[in-house]
DNA sequence: ATCATTTATTTACGCGCGTTAAAAAAATAT
DNA sequence: ATATTTTTTTAACGCGCGTAAATAAATGAT
């Protein structure tokens, strides 16, 4: 590595005796040159410390290798789970990614967007709030950028949606909670950010009725994204109220049961699927916490990687076509169930 | 909202009958055109949807309204955490951040720091791996782009590093353990890759000298950012084997102590601070799940608001002083005890 | 050595914007 | 109405790169 330092890639292929056009076609793709030139070039990049201005690149090429995410809270460890994998992914399919946290907030969300405009992505993987996003807003985005939603559909809106298969994942909790015992109450918050959370809720009234069962809802105040403090406080009060209508608990999500769960332990009331135990809990996500809640959570795990590839796959396709498909696809994968110590 | 879509700065100017350098003007500064001109440029931006191209600016402006932030592990909660307060703070300011993750890996710390040059930010704050970053190309970045490390230092690299102060957070933590009980042992991975994680045991062993104790340092296997599992595993094996050398275990951190609460419930061995409780379990951190293990984790907090004050403020200056600070600082702040139920 | 083919160079323009200097226009002061 | 100050316009260049067309050079086949 020599002291010189290249500014821009002018510099650099007059530094090495090499034509600029000649050089960006290398970086754009290195077989296009003939190989002698090309070990010309990479023999130089091993001298001397340049890189190609990535935004740059970007305002200029067609087709650019940046992918842009979207979460809408990245202090969520299941989105930052998710987001790590769609990450990964993308490197390793030659793209940059670009990932960015709407932090519960719509107008956040619709700033993330319009920057993401400006980076002109070859594609966007966008989580969307859900019930508070700005329908409007994502719907402009999307007609000018290829992108395909992920975890929260909103009808519709953008090219295709890849997600998990909600009621799937209430009838294997549900299934196995009402025939291995008590049947199940279903824990929620009362007004849900979350499309999931409602169809999650509807599921279970559905299947429910299907086993000819008695539902029964317990809602819980809260608004936010602090799911395990909302769902300790909604836990206590019922727990102090004797209000529970059931002694099986079904969590809407993971995090309200790491909530339920602490308050359990704070009131003294032994959780499982063991003789003995007051009460049983399970829940939906496992979230990578889930594992180490005192007793572990039994749950529904969301098929991250099958989320992960075909939401990367699909966008792929995308792009691929020129930025729109045939017709809107919805794919959805099914819950494994995770059976531990709660339930 | 009118139909037509407005492409660049030039389109918009000449839609409203103004020259593109005022209007350019205006988004740099407001104020910086006559009051009757902003107001007609800010009807238009009512009636037309555009935006000017944040990457475009970015590649010319001298000083650029970005701030790039670099954490060494998103999908770790405690990153995510001071992550999402950093980006608050700059929004809050007037900059746009922009957020990457390391994943764990030096390489892609490389990667991110190359791309981030190219975005010309006004500054970064930058949290490095640690042990396995590759010093020499951050020193590189560094004398490019001002930078403020946090979290874990790299001495000599950066103009300033913030963070917290290791030596208090285990002295509070030795300090109430040894008074209202049993002495602690020290709880740690063999190898950990976290700088911060070697200063912990450091001031272990030194506070243990000053109080006269004997000092009990249990190094754990396990390499990777999966400390939960680490924890679990590894206490798992000393619990099984009986070869804790106290009943009182002092975690480095509380991703640790998570997983050593999660072996303890498994063995069925009780945790906490009240009579009958086989032993206590306290840690570092006062992580975000913290707070929802069985029993509670008696912790200490990082004072994350002081930090992230006081990282973006020294970033302000930084940028303030066009780059260089005259003497490197390397504040850091005290922690906070937190008393909960398992020590 | 000759011709056809592939690859590289030259030249020039475009992306969307910042920035500057000189000229023109508008606002304010007298 | 005129002089002065402030603001805007015009024109032109720069940022770091992509891209296209015409030309030149290198390669390969004969």
């Amino acid at each position: 590595m020599r002291y010189k330092k290249i500014k821009n890639m002018a510099e650099f292929a007059a530094l090495i005796g090499i034509s600029r056009p000649t050089v960006s076609k290398y970086f754009n793709d290195p077989d296009s040159v003939r190989p002698s030139t090309r070990n010309r070039i990479e023999a130089a990049l091993q001298e001397y410390d340049y890189r190609p201005n990535i935004y740059a690149i970007n305002q200029n090429r067609r087709l650019t290798k940046t992918i842009g995410i979207v979460v809408p809270y990245l202090a969520d460890p299941f989105f930052a789970e998710i987001a790590r994998m769609l990450e990964r992914r993308c490197i390793a399919a030659g793209y940059t990614p670009s990932l960015f946290s709407s932090h519960g907030e719509p107008e956040l969300e619709n700033n993330i967007l319009d920057n993401l405009r400006s980076l002109k992505p070859a594609g966007v993987l966008l989580a969307p709030l859900g019930r508070t996003s700005d329908r409007k807003h994502i719907e402009a985005f999307c007609r000018n950028v290829p992108t395909i939603l992920f975890d929260s559909n909103i009808e519709g809106v953008g090219a295709a949606f890849v997600g998990s298969d909600n009621f799937s994942f209430v009838l294997q909790t549900v299934e196995y909670l009402s025939r291995t015992g008590n049947i199940p109450c279903f824990f929620e918050m009362k007004d849900p950010a979350n499309p999931n959370a409602n169809k999650r809720r509807a599921a279970y009234l559905d299947i429910m009725q299907r086993l000819n069962l008695p539902p029964h809802v317990v809602n819980i105040a809260g608004t936010g994204w602090s799911f395990e403090e909302i769902g300790r406080q909604g836990a206590l009060k019922i727990l102090r109220e004797n209000a529970l209508p059931t002694h099986t608990v079904l969590c809407s999500n993971d995090r309200l049961a790491i909530g339920f769960l602490s308050a359990c332990h704070e009131l003294g009331i032994s959780v499982g699927r063991e003789e003995g135990c007051a009460i049983r809990v399970a829940s939906h996500d496992d979230h990578p916490y889930a594992r180490y809640t005192c007793p572990s959570l039994t749950t529904a795990a969301h098929d991250y990687e099958s989320v992960a590839d075909c939401a990367l796959a699909t966008l792929f396709d995308l792009i691929a076509a020129g930025g729109s498909l045939a017709t809107r696809e919805e794919p959805v994968f099914a819950a494994r169930r995770i059976m531990r110590d709660s339930a």
